[in-house]
DNA sequence: TCTGGGGTCCTAGGACCC
DNA sequence: TCTGGGGTCCTAGGACCC
């Protein structure tokens, strides 16, 4: 195998949310912290010493809380308008050190060094410590000629974190091979449980299985995602590195309800609640829907069986105004909203999705648009806060809010919230 | 009793067209 | 009785990611 040049890198942040909640609350270093999902229901995030009290990621509130108690495990509900910030002044950070930053996700970014010669696991550990020293952000950074084997590489960073300084360069072939034997099939970045069963039924169980497997028969066995995976393995970059995130081709907005429902009324406000968000995630990207779907979660019945009713709308013309989707949406909600049923989340996706630069309505079927009435609603609500100014049938009951009974202050971006020192 | 939310891409299959 | 071949578009569903 020869060496490659490490091109990318992917920066991982430990524990991001647990991290971003001890920024401000330096007391927390050492001791066992938890972040739960939206709704409290589901751990997210631990630090290392909950993950060694035997605490599992994903796992359901209730079914942890003994051992919470008992130890003293701290929770947080989760503040995602907190991470949120804090992940961009991470990617602010990053950009300082390389020539393109990726953002993929909330706690994760690839960065490429393009034309850069120097020693990349040295500037990984500057990386590092300036993270460590600007925002106390722990991370790990993997280096690989491919997004996959920074990946891979950013894995092994993080499991031994104290023997690789939590770097680690699989451009390196020695490295590499080691490396790729100890991965299991299902550790590899994107194959999930199901590919892996069918991998191992190949005989292949390890990365490096796949890194020697022919692409080509696995390809028609599987998809073309299988084959850009095994060439990736191998070092020959098949994957996109793109900047600018695309815009969305689908906009969703989705809440399980703090308790179940099961009047009309708080159902309509909950869906204008998602319909009013997705028009403005809808806005913010420049794009007009053309179609919009409302969707319900009913109880579980029989332990596995859900009723999930759902409606789309085909509207005559692509728009992003808010109130004209408001309508279609309790005009659908009509239709699958059962007397005496309960439910217990509900959600609004957006579809059809065009640029609106650039689009030119029909003068025939046109419906009326009113930008500057949805410009001035947005910059309202940026400017002084979510629902400042609303429509009316969001309501003000809000009997559909979640649980979210132990949120950290928003230090960031309200101004009664800002961190004192006395 | 209590189990999150928001996305992407790919494929198969049906409808339809010439 | 005999019944092509190729293409496009749309949708549903599956698998994956964090």
């Amino acid at each position: 195998m020869e060496k490659l040049h490490p091109t990318y890198a992917l920066c991982d942040v430990n524990s991001f949310y647990v991290s971003c909640e001890r920024m401000f609350r330096p007391d927390l270093y050492g001791k066992p912290v938890i972040v739960l999902s939206n709704n409290d229901g589901c751990i997210i995030a631990l630090s290392d010493e909950a993950k060694a009290l035997g605490i599992q990621m994903a796992t359901p509130y209730f079914e942890a809380r003994s051992i919470i108690q008992k130890h003293k495990v701290i929770c947080f509900s989760s503040n995602y308008g907190l991470y949120g910030d804090i992940s961009k002044r991470f990617n602010w950070i990053l950009e300082q050190h390389c020539d393109q930053v990726a953002s993929y996700s909330v706690d994760e970014s690839f960065m490429r060094f393009e034309g850069f010669d120097d020693d990349l696991t040295q500037r990984a550990q500057v990386i590092r410590s300036e993270l460590w020293r600007c925002l106390s952000l722990p991370v790990c950074i993997g280096l690989g000629p491919t997004k996959t084997l920074a990946k891979v590489a950013n894995h092994f960073a993080k499991k031994h974190k104290t023997t690789t300084h939590g770097v680690v360069d699989l451009s390196i072939p020695k490295v590499r091979e080691w490396a790729l034997k100890q991965i299991a099939v299902p550790k590899i970045w994107g194959i999930g449980r199901q590919l892996s069963k069918k991998l191992i039924m190949q005989g292949i169980h390890t990365a490096w299985d796949l890194h020697n497997a022919d692409y080509k028969t696995l390809q028609r066995l599987f998809s073309v995602n299988m084959e850009r995976t095994i060439l990736e393995l191998r070092g020959q970059p098949c994957l996109k590195f793109s900047e600018l995130p695309a815009p969305k081709k689908s906009i969703l907005n989705s809440r399980s309800f703090g308790k179940p429902l099961s009047t009309y009324s708080d159902l309509k406000e909950a869906v204008a609640h998602h319909t009013s968000r997705c028009c403005e995630k809808l806005r913010n990207q420049s794009s007009l829907a053309s179609s919009i779907t409302v969707f319900l979660y009913g109880q579980r019945k029989e332990l596995v069986y859900y009723n999930r009713p759902s409606v789309t709308l085909q509207l005559p013309e692509p728009t992003d105004d808010t109130s004209i989707f408001l309508q279609a949406v309790e005009q659908g909600l009509k239709h699958i909203v059962k007397p005496g049923e309960s439910y217990k989340k509900a959600g609004i996706m957006l579809n059809g999705i065009v640029d609106s630069r650039g689009y030119q309505p029909d003068i025939f079927q046109a419906v009326p648009q009113r930008p500057e009435l949805m410009q001035s609603l947005d910059k309202i609500n940026r400017r002084y806060g979510q629902d400042t100014v609303k429509f009316g049938s969001l309501g003000f009951a809000k009997n559909w809010a979640m649980r979210a009974n132990s949120c950290s202050p928003h230090y960031t971006s309200r101004w009664q919230d800002i961190l004192k020192v006395s």
